[in-house]
DNA sequence: GCGCACTACGTACGGTGTACGTAACTAGGA
DNA sequence: TCCTAGTTACGTACACCGTACGTAGTGCGC
């Protein structure tokens, strides 16, 4: 009998290697990396149990002795790609050191744009994912805050970058599955948004596409909300 | 034939009412009501072209008359949602307005708690969200600022508010679909993230669990994060 | 050495989005 | 007024998904 679960579980929690039985032909290092292979060249959304397998070059069912569902799947993606964070020691100047964390983060997932996506306070708890929030923590020691506090600050740090990276990429990412060109479905809407504008009911949207049509500084957008976050707790 | 696109398209601007032919069973209000009443009882992951067609009591592929692709189904929902909002007479105080503002949005979230997942920068230009922009402008009409810092600060704004409703119901709306309630999911995570803390691996996480055991009080951390927020815009 | 827990995996079920073909209907142009 | 082209309606079908279940083989702990 396969054993999955009937009550919930934490895949950290399984350890990788039972004592009876033929031993795994892979590691879940294994398996992650061949779901992260596919998320990277083909998008998150071929990332499938079957997919994987094959890639795996294991039956599909398989796959279930080592990621009971799917969501454990995801998981394991997301602590594989969290591993690859370098954790200097910090400098004592604590905005220093969790800007670079922030870009540290932001770099990450441009690198590997399905990670916003799957980017839930569900997970949150892998091994990876303490070890950065450990980190971060340590950047805080001189910090005259208290624990509560300084959560909120790396929450805060993290949903940052987790908005601004999703919203970098959603088009870019978006068309990827699409029978067409990133740049007709950008004519499309905003062939769309300039008809809606002209017809006078939003004049300030009017107005402001009139004064600024630049292109967007990307990062400076980012950097600028990050130091604004920064800012705020600053004291 | 049915008139599916080859080429990108933008819902709002395709006529809801075509010259020739039969006229049509349905709105588009009515199928985006029926679409968001089943995404309220049973989870937007229940929102499938059939159930929204059997909703409405038509056949499936009629639904595609209407809609062309399920992408375009979301847009209606949240459009539809994003019909409630009142937008009162800006009263000179753009912060306690955006704060009002924000307040209106996080309340739509949490009575449509899949609002949060479908939002996108992809989406956003549906006539209930320019509405929405051009309130927020309006907000901001005494202020001296450019039209970009203006929409940095309408985007941090939306931002906070989505990534917090995200996190304050994304164990309640994952529990949902779970073959167990959100107590037990809850108890073994936490359970697995003390056997993690006493490893004594993550003294910083060890100390702060110790020391905080107190429930979190979501309504304040998320009026915090909103007047940092508009605090750092403060000039 | 025996038994059992484990790995491996084929088959099958119920679900999904949606391409395609056909029939019924209605508004615009002749 | 009639014709016809464009629409609506919708049944069928395909490819794909997650995964429950059953069976066969393997090797560790007793």
């Amino acid at each position: 009998m396969v054993g999955r679960p009937a009550v919930p579980e934490v895949i950290w929690a399984r350890p990788e290697r039972a004592g009876r039985g033929p031993r795994p032909a892979f590691s879940r290092a294994d398996i992650a990396a061949a779901a992260v292979r596919i998320a990277d060249t083909e998008g998150l959304d071929a990332v499938s149990m079957r997919k994987v397998a094959a890639e795996l070059g294991c039956g599909t069912m398989s796959l279930y002795n080592y990621v009971p569902r799917k969501e454990d799947l995801h998981e394991l993606m997301l602590d594989a790609v969290s591993g690859g964070y370098e954790f200097p020691e910090p400098s004592g100047d604590w905005r220093a050191d969790l800007v670079a964390l922030a870009h540290q983060a932001r770099a990450m997932m441009h690198r590997h744009t399905w990670v916003p996506r799957l980017m839930s306070p569900v997970y949150g708890f892998s091994p990876n994912a303490l070890r950065y929030l450990e980190y971060a923590l340590s950047c805080l020691d001189g910090v005259d805050a208290r624990f509560g506090e300084k959560m909120e600050l790396i929450a805060m740090v993290n949903g940052v970058v987790t908005t601004y990276v999703a919203n970098e990429i959603a088009t870019a990412e978006r068309s990827r599955s699409l029978p067409w060109s990133e740049e007709q479905e950008n004519a499309v809407r905003t062939d769309y948004l300039i008809s809606q504008i002209v017809t006078g009911k939003y004049p300030r949207m009017a107005a402001g596409f009139a004064e600024d049509p630049g292109p967007i500084d990307l990062d400076g957008v980012f950097d600028r909300a990050l130091s604004r976050v920064l800012e705020s707790f600053d004291r």
